[in-house]
DNA sequence: ACCGGCTTGTGAGGGAGGTCACATTCAGCT
DNA sequence: AGCTGAATGTGACCTCCCTCACAAGCCGGT
């Protein structure tokens, strides 16, 4: 470990083009030179600022590696997050098709590597090759969709614990869709991060826990959380 | 006024095709006629279903005439209305790209005309005209954009207040760009569907207009809403 | 004019959860 | 170890608004 990155980068790089492959899969190879060409490598250490709400976009960035908080906030400060963006997502693509300024604000909460590409050479590159252009819109209908889903649990939840209950739900099926008995989540947000993603206050998520260990539903191990009952966490989601 | 529909057909099917021609504007010739093989003109009353969340995407619609409310639903029957659509929006397009079902349902409140695409003439038209595609990424991007505001009306407002307020300068600022002094606007839905677009109680938004007509916030002419203290309701949408 | 249905207006009660204030535990650092 | 700051746990209080219940207004139909 002689510096943050240091070998990492080299490493990394590898296994990222692969990622990229993964997102603009199906596109002739061609198309995908096109792109190496256009991309930038960069590094990111934990906290950095990749885009700020309300900025006029300069492109869009691939996360290889870390993973990137996105968030939107309010005059006040108060904050929601809207998501964790593990590696293979495409950040910042509506504002640099649109043009109008990122929606988000992405901020690393690992050390990242991500591949930046400016606006104008995605642009020039998407009127090149039509089958990126639809991949992106494929991407964008994604992103969409996930919007519509937040907007669902936002606006149809009648309680923050059926927002949490959805939010472990959505976790167990991310992470561990082997384990099929008992899930187990790395719980690697705090209360606080937690209650900004359903729009709650960190007290409320705390007791919310406490909740459902007393109703041996979940159970804490050190850092992670094991799903006792899954059932009850479901009913809890969609009954409110 | 033979039938609900009549000459109305004929007459709105020249101003339809100018808004299609808005959408997919910059296109060269040959692509818009190749649009105009593939789309079926058809006309719908008030109250019609064009398609249901969940439901497998059959193709998208374009709303040449009348008004379209798009909604989600939750289990127990309550009901969030995302936005009441108007001529010339593109309805169902996410989910005809990504192949996803739809995420929203779309209901006529207007006696509508609309042009439908099937999804695979769609996706082959795409495939075969790469400008065209661009041009359906722009418009994911603006409906992301739309989403993303949406999550943060519904997300970040710490009071129904707020989000009225907000409702209110979106009308405004989309109504009477031209009329400076005192916005006016038409107040085209009941209490019970506002309270639908904002999340809250039919008896929460009657009691909010009460309380804004006392303020000489705003003011009821008939079934238009004068506006006679915008700044106050700026506070409102931004203080909570 | 009368009726029935929808919309709006208003009161009373109660519950969920936000806020404040503090105690406690945990994790990293030297 | 011990210290420090962050994260968690918990109680008390109070506000917003959801719910229920019902009155009043509005409007089209016959």
């Amino acid at each position: 470990m002689l510096s943050p990155y240091g070998l990492d980068i080299i490493e990394s790089c590898l296994t990222c083009k692969m990622r990229v492959d993964r997102i603009f899969c199906d596109l002739p190879t061609a198309d995908l030179q096109a792109f190496e060409t256009i991309k930038y490598a960069t590094a990111y250490p934990k906290g950095a600022v990749l885009f700020v709400e309300g900025q006029a976009p300069r492109g869009l960035f691939v996360l290889c590696k870390g993973r990137v908080k996105l968030s939107i906030c309010a005059s006040d400060g108060k904050t929601l997050i809207l998501k964790i963006a593990d590696p293979g997502e495409v950040l910042g693509l509506s504002a640099t098709v649109s043009g109008k300024p990122y929606e988000l604000t992405a901020e690393t909460i690992d050390p990242c590597q991500v591949n930046f590409v400016k606006r104008e050479d995605f642009l020039r590159f998407l009127k090149e090759h039509g089958d990126a252009c639809f991949k992106v819109a494929e991407q964008l209908s994604d992103k969409y969709n996930t919007a519509c889903h937040e907007v669902r649990s936002l606006g149809l939840s009648h309680s923050a614990g059926e927002k949490l209950a959805k939010l472990l739900l959505e976790w167990t099926s991310k992470n561990g869709e082997a384990s099929k008995q008992e899930p187990r989540l790395k719980l690697a947000l705090t209360h606080e991060e937690i209650a900004q993603m359903i729009g709650t206050s960190r007290e409320t998520v705390t007791r919310l826990f406490a909740d459902l260990k007393k109703r041996q539903i979940v159970q804490a191990k050190g850092s992670t959380l094991l799903i006792r009952n899954k059932a009850a966490l479901r009913t809890i989601a969609s009954n409110g």
